[in-house]
DNA sequence: CGCAACATGTAAGCGGTTACATGATTAC
DNA sequence: GTAATCATGTAACCGCTTACATGTTGCG
């Protein structure tokens, strides 16, 4: 699943800019998939010149120079084709996880400093999370379905981190 | 955190080969970092030339081509200092949450295969990863940590999945 | 004897990240 | 008026992935 892919995706719940794409991901902690302006743009060019998308907004004469998006028929059924041939990895990755193996090797109040840091930031997303979810806004897609599993995951991790971080934070770093 | 910092890093618990860490990480369910060999060997092959690693075995003569690395003093100076500057983010990537973003679009039996599929890889990987830490094997680090973070997400997530796959397919592809 | 596992490496290609560059609109 | 947000795009670089290439050891 590339950058095409999770826009033309993205494009199959609702019409969008590139801007919207990037707003979209971000709200939801950019989890599931990251993606930045530079990997967007060049992928809705490729998208349109394809004919897998197409502008909805016919004239922006005078308007601010916004492009909406729409994905068509034929980007329909490619992303069909893509969701029939992937097989997506159930591994769940983490810069935070990199960081905890080898944390006996950074300072300590620089551990705690993180972990604090991760936890706040992880309890923001939730409340994000729990927000979009609570409000019926995504209903046409299964965006409440991942935002939930993310969710119960993000719970199971800060329950973790908060009941285990002094194993971590006592043992010291060697010289 | 790169393919060298994870090397460094995995060579700061204990000496290895190339062919060593490939199996630690996968081991690990490619979680916390997924490395393939056309990552790992240029890697330690830099780390090398930069003297932050060294060959343990000083003659092969005869024996098998094996490399078994540790890390030197530079090494894990080197080590410390990238563990104080990253700033390790908190979220979350999975394959499986982009698929299942958009899987109204994918053939409901596809749907169900991949959920079950998905389920029996995650007991899988849990059972390994209880019986790790069962064992006091990987006493030198904070692998034992990580792996609990690791099972209790996986635990919160499949049984997430159990609970609510109804949700998913019951919903029918729409043309 | 043959297959699986052990073991190392190279090279091309691709895709994403990063940094840069620009400009309009809205809110204070 | 000026700062933040909206909005789009380019280009170079870097590093990872993939595929290929090769040889050994141990087991049945």
């Amino acid at each position: 699943m590339d950058a095409k892919s999770v826009c033309l995706g993205l494009l199959s719940l609702r019409e969008a800019t590139g801007y919207d794409l990037r707003k979209h991901v971000e709200a939801s902690g950019d989890h599931f998939f990251a993606m930045g302006f530079g990997s967007i743009y060049p992928a809705l060019a490729t998208l349109e010149r394809q004919g897998l998308i197409e502008r909805v907004d016919k004239s922006n004469d005078g308007g601010r120079p916004r492009k909406l998006y729409r994905i068509t028929l034929s980007g329909r059924a490619e992303l069909k084709r893509t969701l029939s041939s992937v097989e997506p990895s159930s591994t769940l990755r983490s810069e935070l996880f990199a960081f905890l193996y080898f944390a006996h090797l950074a300072p300590p109040q620089r551990v705690t400093q993180i972990l604090d840091d991760r936890l706040s930031q992880m309890e923001a997303t939730l409340k994000s999370l729990r927000e979009t979810n609570a409000s019926g806004a995504s209903a046409p897609s299964n965006a409440k379905f991942v935002n939930g599993l993310t969710v119960v995951m993000l719970e199971a991790a800060a329950r973790y981190l908060r009941e285990n971080r002094k194993s971590l934070e006592s043992s010291r770093a060697a010289s």
